[in-house]
DNA sequence: GTGAAAGCGCTAACAG
DNA sequence: CTGTTAGCGCTTTCAC
């Protein structure tokens, strides 16, 4: 006998109907409560307080994918980047935050996807762009097939530290060259003379520019660069650990350097290890100076550069934002665009003139 | 005269409907090509052949907006946590990170929703409930209200590190008083008797559990714990430094503690940062061993007591996909589990033997 | 084998 | 002021 609609429905989230069936009013009616921004006086004040008890009393959401479906607009920002098992990326995480601050500040949420590979980027990237987010921040995005085959249409994005600027589209990043010789020009000025660079992978922009400024930083100074005094490794503690071992391996009984400049916090911590293993002292042996100024650099008390990553995390979602508009304003994409963001040379513990006498590898 | 469909359509996903025009089919049979999984079979090799090159074509990608509404299901997971402004989260960014990887592997994408503060967030919960996720992962939840407050309906929900139990739901955590006790077993069987703990903040589950196995290590083994050898502050460095330094103050001309337990890495760097400003050595002079093991212990050379973090957070996606299944077949909410998971103790170099004198505090 | 029709939850454009 | 109709892009059921 159970023949009407039974109390009430255990599962399912309440919709409009249900609302608008509640107050006895139809669902348009009570869309149009719901959504005062447009419509909120057409409806009278009496249906008005019925509808919103009604809601009150289903627990009523609106369902945002059926919203999208019609407005075409999900609210949703897709943040990709390339997670690596290994040590957590901290330079992803700290753009990430800002991403997200912003994110949530301008009522968007914030989805992540993880290549696990820039390889399979070009593969993956167009299947994100499935209406589950309105546009894309690509995080160090290392491509070098050109983006019309894998950017679906102009899709709306941004690109934080590409490999190469990604044409069509806002492209953000640190002043890497910039960065890189202030970094060797304290170094310099302390007094050092023979600076190992320990560099990050080569093809990655960000690494070839720090790489770039270390060498215009040595030159401008008159100050030579021998060819083993350049390696690269990968953006990791391990990277910079092998890689220091490696060097010291192959330079035994040779003079210690004066000074490393590590290409990323995670290398100089890499090599701090492997020097402090062979009891080397740092700064008084040696001077370290790294990049980033991530988390590592401050437990580690590392000098390094700091790059504004929380501001290039903001700056991409307002970009991404203005982009979003005006593609659904029809307009043409807005051409691409390059900004630069000044970095800033942090002082801790592992920085120190050079010793009077060069202590030799053992 | 260009009364018919214009050659393109610049700035819109291809549609099914546009895949089966180009094909010369109808919208639904481009659909059951596209789906094989149920009805491949049904369609000619040769409509099949067209429909495939259309989509191929035009760049067809189903629009995951649209199949959510009538399956009822996103595929995407909500991860729901407080980013702080300050210094970022550690501890968030790592089960993030085990998160994301496992929901990648499942198929699912993560959106992240930041709450300000935990106070809001019984606000800000049921909204995130919208359709746009399948599901909360809600990260070590300060929530005191009761869950049926605020969890939509048994919405499926999993919480790591909650600060109570969420009803209803998985519940995750580490064996925050074991591994309490593993420290300061450690700790006392290098000899060291008075140790201050500088706990977390009152009100969280994870800190008084800490702060309990602190107090019960210490009686197991009949070493008395003086009031003022616990104090309590943020999960941060700051806090810690701020801890550090009013209890130096106040304990002027007294001997140093032995040693230090901090309730987090963020602490225990905070300690570390004071301690060497007043020319203190580590494990020298006083021991310090921390909790959680995330990066700053690393970097810091830092003694400390490892949770799986990671492991959390693909456990944390697992439980929570079988509470989206069981949730979607009607099966009732499965009651709510814990499961705690083992602690390790991580030794670097900040542990040591006690002073055979101890030093008194200037 | 294939197309027509209905509906997921919502909003927009009209009618009444 | 309010209800009806149509449609966002897709899937499912059911005729043909």
């Amino acid at each position: 006998m159970t023949d009407k609609a039974p109390p009430a429905r255990p599962r399912r989230a309440a919709t409009l109907a249900d609302v608008g069936r509640e107050a006895g009013v139809s669902a348009m009616a009570a869309s149009a409560v719901l959504n005062s921004p447009t419509t909120s006086t057409r409806i009278s004040k009496e249906t008005q307080e019925r509808v919103l008890a009604a809601a009150k009393k289903l627990r009523y959401r609106p369902n945002q994918t059926a919203r999208a479906l019609v407005d075409r607009r999900m609210n949703a920002l897709g943040l990709v980047g390339m997670l690596a098992g290994g040590d957590p990326n901290l330079y992803f995480l700290e753009v990430f935050d800002g991403v997200v601050q912003e994110a949530t500040a301008r009522g968007q949420i914030v989805t992540v996807f993880n290549v696990g590979s820039w390889e399979a980027a070009s593969r993956l990237i167009p299947q994100y762009c499935d209406g589950r987010v309105d546009g894309l921040i690509l995080v160090a995005p290392m491509i070098d097939a050109p983006a019309s085959e894998w950017l679906p249409e102009h899709a709306p994005a941004v690109a934080v530290h590409p490999n190469h600027a990604v044409p069509g589209v806002a492209n953000l990043r640190a002043d890497d060259e910039g960065g890189a010789r202030q970094a060797v020009n304290r170094l310099l000025g302390l007094g050092h003379r023979r600076i190992l660079h320990v560099g990050g992978p080569v093809g990655y922009m960000g690494a070839e520019l720090r790489c770039q400024g270390f060498r215009r930083a040595c030159e401008a100074a008159g100050v030579g660069v021998p060819a083993d005094y350049i390696v690269r490794t990968d953006f990791t503690a391990e990277g910079g650990a092998q890689a220091m071992d490696a060097w010291l391996q192959s330079h035994q009984g040779q003079p210690l350097p004066d000074a490393i400049f590590a290409a990323s916090d995670g290398i100089a911590l890499g090599c701090l290890e492997r020097l402090q293993a062979r009891g080397l002292r740092v700064p008084e042996d040696i001077s370290v100076i790294g990049f980033d100024n991530t988390l590592f650099a401050r437990a580690a008390r590392l000098s390094t550069v700091a790059q504004p990553l929380r501001t290039l995390g903001r700056l991409a979602v307002q970009a991404l934002l203005t982009s979003i508009e005006a593609h659904r304003d029809g307009h043409a994409a807005t051409d691409a665009t390059e900004t630069v963001l000044d970095t800033t040379l942090i002082e801790r513990a592992t920085l120190a003139a050079p010793r009077a006498t060069p202590l030799l590898i053992a």
